[in-house]
Parts: C-alpha cells; sequence; structure tokens
DNA sequence: CTTGGAATGTCAACAAGGCTGACATAAACT
DNA sequence: AGTTTATGTCAGCCTTGTTGACATTCCAAG
C-alpha cells in the first residue's frame, strides 16, 4: 500500500487545496459526459434513454429483482420508472412476472431481446472504460474506484457493494 | 513512482476482466449521484436544478465568457442554455452584457448575489471531495483523475485542460 | 374470519431541462 | 448593397423526474 499523506512536508496536504478539488470536480463533471456518450448515442436510435439503460443494467445484473428493490437502486420514484418499465414490457425487453410467494411483487427478468441490448450498450461502455484503465494503469484503477466509493452516499455504496457480493 | 503493469505474469491484466470494467461502470454510476447530492439539495429550496448549477459554475471560472463559449462547454443546445441564463438575468444572479466589439455576443458575469449562491454550492461540493481525498490519500487521488481525464471525449478534455490553463 | 392498515404497483397530470425549428439582429464577405 | 454566416431568442415537443389518487394484496388485531 500506500501512506496516505504523501511526503512527510509542509506540502504533506497539497492535494486538498480548493484548486486541487475543483479540478476534481471538473474531472467528474466532464468524465460523466464521455462515460454515457456511447450508450446514450446507441439508445437514441432505438427511441429509449439513459433511464432505460440504468433498468436494463440492473435487470440483468440482479435478475428477477423487484420493482421496488430496483428502485431504491436507481432513487427515483416508482412512478417513474414504472413508465420505463411498461416501454421495455411492451417491447418486449423486458418480462414481468407476479410473484408467487407474495403477489403484490413483480419479479423482473430480461428477455432474449434484453440481453441482446445490454450486451450492445455494456459491450460500448466497457470498451470506454478499458481504454481508459489500460492507458492508465492497474495502481491509477485502484486509487480510482477508491475516490469514488468514498464519494458514494452510504446507501448507495451499501448498494454497490451488496452488488459486488451478489455476483462474486 | 509505479509500474504501470503490476506483477509481471499472467495475471498481469486481471484488472481489465469484464468484471473489474462493470466495477469501474458501477461505482462511477452510484459515485456521480452522490457528487451531485449536496448542490442538487440547496437548489432546491432555491427553485433551480442542476442546470443553473453547470451554467453559474463555469461563468464562475470563466467571467465574461460569451453563450456561445458556454454552449460548448456543457455540450446542450443554446436554446436549453437560454432558458436557463434568463431565469438567472431575471433573478439577478448572472449579468448579461452586450459586446463592446461583436454587438452579437453577450458576456457572462455573475452578481455578487450569484456569487454567493455559486460559493455555497461549490463549497458544499468541495467538502465531499475533500472528504473522500482525504480518506484515500493523495496517491489514490492521482489514480482517480487519470482515469476520469482517460474516459473524456476529446473536446471534453479540450475544455478541461484549457480550464486549468487559464486559472494556473 | 373479517377488517383495517401497510406494502406494492399502476394511472394521471405536472415540472425541469433536454431537443428541433423559425426567426431577429449583427457581422462579414463578396 | 446583398447574400451568407454567427449569435442569441422565442415557441413547441419529448424524456424523465416529481406528487396525488387509486387498485390489489398481504398481514395482523380484534
Amino acid at each position: 500500500m500506500s501512506e496516505t499523506g504523501g511526503p512527510a512536508g509542509k506540502d504533506a496536504l497539497l492535494f486538498l487545496t480548493d484548486d486541487q478539488l475543483r479540478k476534481g470536480i471538473e474531472a467528474m463533471f466532464f468524465a460523466y459526459r464521455g462515460f454515457t456518450a456511447d450508450p446514450d448515442r446507441i439508445l437514441l436510435d432505438k427511441g429509449y434513454g439513459r433511464a432505460h439503460h440504468r433498468a436494463i443494467h440492473f435487470i440483468n445484473r440482479s435478475p428477477g429483482t423487484t420493482v421496488n428493490n430496483l428502485l431504491s437502486i436507481l432513487g427515483v420514484t416508482k412512478q417513474s420508472l414504472n413508465r420505463v418499465l411498461r416501454t421495455l414490457i411492451e417491447d418486449g425487453l423486458v418480462d414481468s412476472r407476479v410473484g408467487t410467494r407474495d403477489k403484490r411483487e413483480r419479479h423482473l427478468f430480461l428477455t432474449p431481446e434484453g440481453e441482446a441490448l445490454e450486451s450492445e450498450l455494456s459491450t460500448a461502455q466497457r470498451n470506454r472504460m478499458r481504454a481508459a484503465f489500460r492507458q492508465v494503469g492497474p495502481e491509477a484503477v485502484v486509487g480510482f474506484r477508491q475516490v469514488l466509493e468514498a464519494m458514494m452516499d452510504n446507501d448507495m455504496r451499501r448498494h454497490y457493494t451488496r452488488l459486488r457480493e451478489a455476483s462474486e
């Protein structure tokens, strides 16, 4: 690992100046645009938006998840999510099955068509991420994720780590 | 410094697996929510949105900038930006002065009230960024920014570095 | 067992902030 | 002077966020 203070001395905390923080803020802003650019282009052709992408992504990650669970991951209202889900279901990308144990719940799955779109979107997004990771090397990638995790709200970090546990 | 390939061997590129890339993607998604959460709360009270924040931020960064320049930084249409600017001007947070050399241009400045809001917003956002940076240390911060820069589109990276040059 | 409240999901209507199209004005270039 | 180009504004549409009202299902208290 590395010491967390850098070289001990009067400049040890230079990375916490307002200028450095602003640099981080602007980097985050500009990078997020790149992060979503490729999927956005693909979705535009098919008449979908970023909200559809998010739903598809997390249904793929947790097949059979309920609407309620998806809500707390996405952090939007159920009414907002519902509109998106309805179009995905109508278009045959998502399958919604009434819960067997609790009939109020709907369990969500991707159809083969939904999986195809998910794959197309995540391939595009991974390609950009891969190029960036490769360019900067594994140590930078570790730092990247450490900062992002530290920046999350607790609720979001809980979802983030829970997704890791489920898949590994 | 550090070698960029990690331990030489068959696992040297393990950080580029699909699982690692997906982890990066989800980290980006959840972290961006945290990144905008604090300013969003402040803006909600005052009847503004994220679009107003972005405009205020970059006008503060480049006082006297034109609408056109702001457009290419924000990557939205002029019509969309115009709606936001109109309310900020009406509310006395932004001052729009017709260009002296070219009367088609409008040069944008923050009023004292605008600067007050800018300060409130950026203080909140910096506080979160500072807490994250401090928690993970300067080496992680370097990695964080390296990945973000590598992830930007070329146009956005141009704006990003241009802002650096102007201020340092 | 039934009944009242809580949980889940759907429908309707509204607001913010993207978008395109049409246009007014100013500058620039024949 | 007259056409073309650049800048900014106005009008209207679409996505996706919001709240409110409601139907269905479950569960627990009487």
